[in-house]
RNA sequence: GGUCUGAUGGGCGAGUGGCUUAACCAACGGUCUGCAAAACCGUCUACAGCGGUUCGAAUCCGCUUCAGACCU
């Protein structure tokens, strides 16, 4: 990036990126106090309300020492995806901008990260019932069949998504058939303007020393009363917001599938599995640059090199 | 001192002469454009050691080492 389009930016957003339990809020609270900035959360889970200790949601502490944007802030119940993540974000950050030069986003999520920072195409969200209509027909047909539809709706694409995977085959499908387009025709993977610098900063230590933190966190959550928390989302446990890890693992317990030692060791593997796949997707970012989260000094002379 | 049993990849654990990548778990690598803490894909070829029998041995025989059980 060059001074002159630099200039023309309002201001500097720096994200924190990494895996979980890697020290991303409380870095990000620390870049917030000393840039005098607000904080707005990339994080899919913690955005809803009822779920603050698995979901590792802010302390009050961190809370009360900047403001935190997209956190508990709506209902288990409510739709909440990155497109829409996006548009909220940006209308934000327009009024953020307006009276800081920076603003920290932190969270674990990547593709909110993505749609924050590249920007989503004008792609539909998913109309319900159609949907529905497609996970009923991969229960009774099988991803053969959506496999082969796809092929005649859009071969293109149809070449070279991951034909093993449902969730991509479903949506594709979705697309095309609430659009009546081929969705390869209108996914343009551009990157589009923004009207902030971008700076991506990424929290890294060694994987054993992750490993452990996530698993005395996990143990920490279940001091704290991850258990009654996951017990009063029971109810709920359908919705999309609930297939999260920490709350699955113990709903499998309620159900008597397991015992609760073991729902907790679930936990605990299923977030170091959730880690490793956030390093592979922030990884591939080389725009980030990796710091120890306890090297303020170094991240903030980093930051200062992208003065607004 | 003697007898017996066992020794399989990080773990567990099949497989008793000739497809076995056993399976599973953990771990590791990767994919990623509206459910993303989701949904997927891939990798990890071991048989305690040595020698023998055999066209061929994890599988049969002998010795060695180790572990366990039992006997004196």
């Amino acid at each position: 990036m060059t001074a002159t389009t630099m200039s023309s930016k309002r201001g500097v957003l720096i994200v924190v990126v990494g895996p979980t339990g890697s020290g991303k809020s409380a870095l990000a609270v620390e870049l917030a106090k000393h840039l005098r900035a607000p904080i707005i959360s990339t994080d899919s889970r913690q955005v809803f309300r009822g779920m603050p200790i698995g979901t590792a949601q802010p302390t009050a502490e961190e809370l009360a020492a900047a403001k935190h944007y997209f956190i508990a802030d709506r209902e288990v119940e409510d739709d909440f995806n990155c497109g829409k993540f996006e548009v909220e974000a940006l209308a934000l950050l327009d009024k953020l901008f307006a009276e800081s030069d920076y603003v920290v986003a932190v969270g674990g999520s990547g593709l909110y990260v993505q749609a924050l920072c590249e920007g989503m195409d004008d792609l539909p969200d998913a109309d319900p019932a159609i949907r529905e209509s497609l996970k009923q027909r991969l229960a009774n047909e099988g991803l053969e069949s959506l496999v082969a539809e796809l092929r005649v709706r859009d071969a293109k694409y149809a070449e070279e998504v991951d034909i093993c995977n449902p969730a991509r085959v479903m949506r594709a499908l979705e697309v095309c058939l609430s659009t009546g387009r081929p969705y390869s025709e209108q996914r343009k993977g551009t990157t589009a303007e923004r009207s902030f610098n971008i700076v991506k900063i990424g929290t890294e230590m060694p994987r054993d020393v992750l490993y452990d933190r996530i698993n005395r966190r996990v143990d920490m959550m279940v001091a704290e009363g991850l258990e009654a928390e996951a017990r009063a989302m029971y109810p709920k446990r359908h919705l999309n917001a609930l297939q999260t890890v920490g709350y699955r693992e113990l709903f499998d317990y309620f159900d008597g599938e397991c015992t609760f030692e073991e729902a907790v060791e679930l936990v605990k593997r299923n977030s170091r599995r959730y880690a490793k796949r956030q390093l592979t997707w922030f990884r591939r970012d080389p725009h980030t640059a990796w710091f120890n989260p306890n090297d303020i000094p170094a991240i903030l002379a980093h930051i200062a090199s992208f003065k607004p």
